[in-house]
RNA sequence: CGCGGGAUGGAGCAGUCUGGCAGCUCGUCGGGCUCAUAACCCGAAGGUCGUAGGUUCAAAUCCUACUCCCGCAA
């Protein structure tokens, strides 16, 4: 079975290493363009390309792989199959007739909830408690198709979007052979998607990250994890930037105002007021310096109490 | 050559402009105080000042090259 695989992030290279790894044939591999990253504007390999290099598959790269010249490239892989996990693009109805045994689409929420690019963020920061894999069949919409096989997983209290997504990419993984298995023995069901349950969010943004201080705790915490480590937490003290990786609620009721710097030393810690109760900033990160603890910052630079963190 | 910040005992920083004793807040170890303590008092250990070269009577500090880390932007 020749299958070409579709991807671009690290979520996706578990589920491409596992094709490998079971002797799945893949032929080839189509991924984003390296783009410009770091400091130096130097272009970079995606996850998957660097995956697919090191194991000897050729790569595809293309902008836009609607367009006509590109749809031919994937038509002469021969593909019998086509497995996408975080690609990046939408395909076209047109690329999904190429493969004789369908499209299936490895994503990391329990559809028909968070569809969308950044399920795994949206999860957290909606404050779900449960969440899981699902595989699909891979349709024109945008997470739309009928759904395969689905597992389920907690989420754990202090877990972050970017520990989640490297469990829920294992898992992902597994679920796809598993489901390639079922397609095999011809055992697999394919259910219509409840669009009355389903939900869609947006790709992720940096503005997203910022903090309102006038928020609940629960609800500041579930945004600081689900958006860590990217794009980042973050509040404002004046001109300066904090990015935001960890925050821990305190007992009691708020001792200042939304924002209010209750106490910055080495001692007690960075704590901050939010809309029903304090909070310790417990990892930070000032501009051009590394992340630290906050109590590990507060050895070597004064804040000053009564100050509010967040104001434009 | 996208813009910018940084590297100084175990941690976080000051000192660099204007060259001249290795400093601050902690931590660690020892001792004291205390019913007790993350509190307080006394004492101690611990540093090739990122690397290499240069200037100088003298370099953490000035000059040159290099390495590594980070913020913005993507």
């Amino acid at each position: 079975m020749r299958i070409v695989f579709m991807g671009t992030p690290d979520f996706a290279v578990p589920s491409l290493n596992a094709l490998l790894a079971n002797g799945y044939d893949v032929v080839g591999v189509v991924c984003q363009p390296d783009r410009p990253k770091g400091r130096g504007h130097k272009l970079a390999a995606c996850p998957v390309k660097e995956a697919a290099v090191a194991a000897g598959i050729p790569v595809f790269q293309p902008e836009r792989i609607k367009r006509p010249e590109n749809v031919e490239v994937l038509r002469e892989m021969k593909p019998d199959l086509c497995v996408t996990a975080a690609f990046g693009q939408l395909l076209s109805q047109e690329i999904l007739d190429i493969p004789p045994m369908g499209t299936v689409n490895v994503h990391s929420s329990l559809l028909p909830k968070h569809r969308g690019s950044a399920p795994v963020n949206w999860s957290i920061i909606m404050g779900d408690t449960v969440t899981g894999v699902t595989t699909m069949f891979t349709d024109k919409g945008m997470d739309t198709g009928d759904i395969l096989l689905k597992e389920e997983t907690p989420i754990g209290e202090r877990e972050t979007a970017g520990e989640l997504t490297d469990r829920l990419a294992e898992m992902g993984a597994k679920l796809l052979i598993k489901t390639l298995r079922a397609m095999e023995d011809g055992t697999l069901t394919r259910t219509p998607q409840n669009p009355d349950e389903a939900t869609v969010e947006p790709k992720m943004d940096k503005e997203l990250g910022r903090i309102d201080w006038t928020k609940g705790a629960h609800e500041i915490d579930c945004l600081v994890r689900g958006v860590t480590p990217w794009p980042g937490a973050y509040t404002t003290n004046g001109e300066q930037t904090i990015k935001v990786f960890e925050v821990a609620a305190r007992a009691g009721k708020p001792s200042g105002t939304p924002g209010e710097i209750a106490c910055a030393d080495a001692k007690g810690g960075l704590v901050v007021s939010c809309g029903d109760c304090d909070m310790e900033l417990i990892q930070i990160q000032m501009p051009g310096a590394k992340r630290m603890n906050a109590k590990d910052y507060l050895r070597g630079h004064a804040m000053e109490t009564g100050v509010c963190l967040g104001k434009v």
